[in-house]
DNA sequence: CGCCGGGTTGATTCTGAAATCAACCTCTTC
DNA sequence: GAAGAGGTTGATTTCAGAATCAACCCGGCG
């Protein structure tokens, strides 16, 4: 029993900011990006953060509250900005289009927040009630609508199943993105723009109604 | 101290079979699929299993090699047929669908293998050494040959990034799995012939050289 | 100047799951 | 039918890392 430390908490510098809980957010984003949710511990956060292990709890229950935060702050915006740009174009191939720019947009601006919620979150049944099932739904419902309407119009191709254009769309940004994040595509430069232009063009060939 | 049991291990029932080995594999697929890599215990695993605890450490060196073997035979018999039929066919288009046809009857005769491969252990940095890079590089190398050569004989539209044409592919195939996986999708009876008509030929139409 | 109050600290505690291990059992061999 | 070998068992050990908590520091207020 030697005696209780005297050197405990250093305490509190609110300086000015106080916005700590968005500093350990994004270094939450920074850990989980590089070395996976369960591959982490509170601790690497805390010291990407640059801030005490306890405080991680004071803002969050616990580490699954924190994933969750990440999580839906994420995805609620990149689900509105896509929202957004569909509801703003008039055509299908526009709106496709755009949807392909926002997806490389946000890559462009935060690669490694959208490693997260691709690789990381939104697949692997991660630790507790993250819901996946849930935010693809909605994504896909999303994108769904955004078919059923051109259908409707007339602009897509008869027959085919929305739902499945949403995922088929979806599924080629996605593993284009991967791809990315694994070098195996360049995105420097000019590369972006042929690669967008490929994935959204390829795609609209085959579902636009006139060829 | 009550002293020690006397009731160890009751012993072995080696009966015929022996494929214990193969039964914990089974096993560790199953519980992968419902709870996760990382959301499972061993004893999980040796419970459906109906094994003891310790004999999972007698064919794995750790959870971490379970996990790697799971993930090995999987992908490398997916591989492998891939691998064939790509081989079998002399046209582009139908190396297309031969190969969406592999991945559909994969999921049809194993969709519990099919959602650990894709949903679990081809994304999240699960555990250790499961070598994700590894394995994207060669089903995209394997698909980007075929690709190289359909342009090469004109099959393929010029200016198409064979390794992109081939991310988007397994990107949609793989997408339209994990609708199916959650639902989204009916893949009963005849809509299965109808999805994989949807993707293939929505694919091809996208890609190839005459419109 | 003393004393709140709450953001901040990090050593300590606690939990749960991985890995170990010695006993055990059944079949095979001579 | 005794000895040996290897598959099988599960209680015990070990340990990483999540969660706790009492002490702290600082600005403001009377």
């Amino acid at each position: 029993m030697s005696g209780t430390q005297r050197e405990r908490g250093r305490g509190a510098a609110p300086g000015r900011d106080g916005d700590r809980r968005q500093t350990i957010l994004r270094a939450a984003v920074d850990v989980f990006a590089s070395k996976g949710y369960h591959g982490c511990r509170i601790a690497d956060v805390a010291r990407e953060a640059g801030v005490a292990y306890g405080l991680v709890y004071h803002y969050f229950k616990n580490k699954d509250e924190l994933l969750q935060t990440v999580f839906e702050e994420g995805w609620g915006g990149f689900i509105q900005r896509i929202r957004d740009v569909i509801g703003r174009e008039q055509h299908l191939s526009a709106q496709v289009r755009a949807v392909t720019e926002v997806a490389f947009e946000a890559y462009r601006h935060d690669p490694r927040g959208v490693r997260v919620l691709i690789l990381e979150i939104a697949r692997s049944p991660a630790g507790g009630r993250v819901d996946r099932h849930g935010v693809f739904s909605e994504v896909l419902s999303l994108a769904a609508g955004m078919f059923r309407s051109a259908q409707a119009r007339g602009e897509l191709r008869e027959g085919l199943d929305p739902i499945l254009c949403a995922a088929t769309l979806f599924g080629s940004l996605e593993m284009a993105l991967t791809a990315s994040v694994l070098r195996l595509v360049d995105l420097s430069g000019e590369g972006m723009e042929r690669t967008k232009r490929q994935v959204a063009d390829g795609f609209l060939s085959g579902v636009l109604a006139t060829g």
